[in-house]
DNA sequence: TGTCAGGTAACAATCATTGTGTGTTAGCCT
DNA sequence: AGGCTAACACACAATGATTGTTACCTGACA
């Protein structure tokens, strides 16, 4: 993803409008690697601007993902995931426990869809998902309350218990 | 996954009751390929039974789930989907367009998490998913009064609309 | 056949996300 | 600088998918 200058410029070019939640939104994105949320760009948001509204964000964000700067994944984790690293081919790796999310960064450029397994589909480049745990949870594999505990911090919360979706439980 | 009659037998086993809501579930799972939603789900069975109610339908899919018979898979249409075929290793097929979902049996064991590239993650066999369009809407690749009628027999209603998650849209 | 653990269903809640309506403003023109 | 206007931002409330709660009902076994 661009720098926020390079948005703003981007943003102008296109008759967008550079106001000051969008800015916002650019500078939160700017380098984060960790697959946030809507609503954890919201709370980073808030932190520097605090009546910026969620609906915001998300138009934001949908806006962004739409000109390409950002990529939207659905892992399953419950939310919608944004991923501003859209310049290198990358997959996913995510944490079963905590829904934590990091890109894999590696080559499966050799897979491709054997003949006659398309059923007449026509596809791009496949995506590739490794679940299992993230060392955090793999620490404490033991208690529930320091699970809970790093989850607060920038993840979707309480990922299997009530109102959650449970994650794509292809048979692994 | 088994037939209704193993079904039943297993549930017995298991202490579990059998009953005519769990029956007609079980009827209208087998067989079916094409990965229904419980929306789905509901609608087959309440076809057979005018009175069952959704939250059994939820709730007999889980079970089916944690005993193993079926696998949960949330592919970002929307909704979860259920998938009977428990049996072969395989992958999956979605449409962008319509949220169809086809198997794909082919065998990507080859791919492993190259080393150093897991962030000590540990993981198990890889999901992959190919993104793209279905034959029906590749046919109608015109209209949407079409796309609409088709999507209407078996699948997520309106994709990419209100109220619906957008697909995963890593870059593709 | 009676008992009872466990299953059902009506109801309402919850979460993530988005539509609506109204006041505000960025960007442009003069 | 001042004004215009489409595009925005925000408060509010709705929506779809899913699940908790509670009170009633029933299959399975003695």
């Amino acid at each position: 993803m661009r720098t926020p200058a390079e948005l703003a410029a981007l943003y102008r070019s296109q008759g967008r409008k550079v106001t000051p939640q969008r800015q916002c939104i650019f500078r939160v994105l700017h380098g984060d690697e960790t697959h946030p949320s809507a609503e954890v760009v919201y709370e980073s948001a808030r932190r520097e601007m605090e009546t910026i509204s969620l609906k915001t964000v998300y138009q934001t964000l949908h806006e962004l993902a739409e000109l390409g700067e950002i990529a939207v994944l659905d892992v399953g984790t419950g939310s919608i995931r944004f991923d501003p690293n859209v310049d290198t081919v990358h997959h996913h790796l995510v944490c079963r426990s905590c829904g934590r999310v990091r890109d894999l960064v590696a080559d499966f450029s050799g897979l491709e869809l054997p003949d006659g397994a398309g059923h007449g589909f026509e596809v791009g480049a496949p995506e590739v998902v490794f679940r299992g745990r993230c060392p955090a949870c793999i620490a404490d594999a033991d208690g529930d309350q320091r699970r809970k505990q790093h989850q607060q911090v920038n993840f979707d919360p309480q990922i299997s218990t009530n109102h959650q979706r449970r994650g794509a439980l292809c048979p692994s």
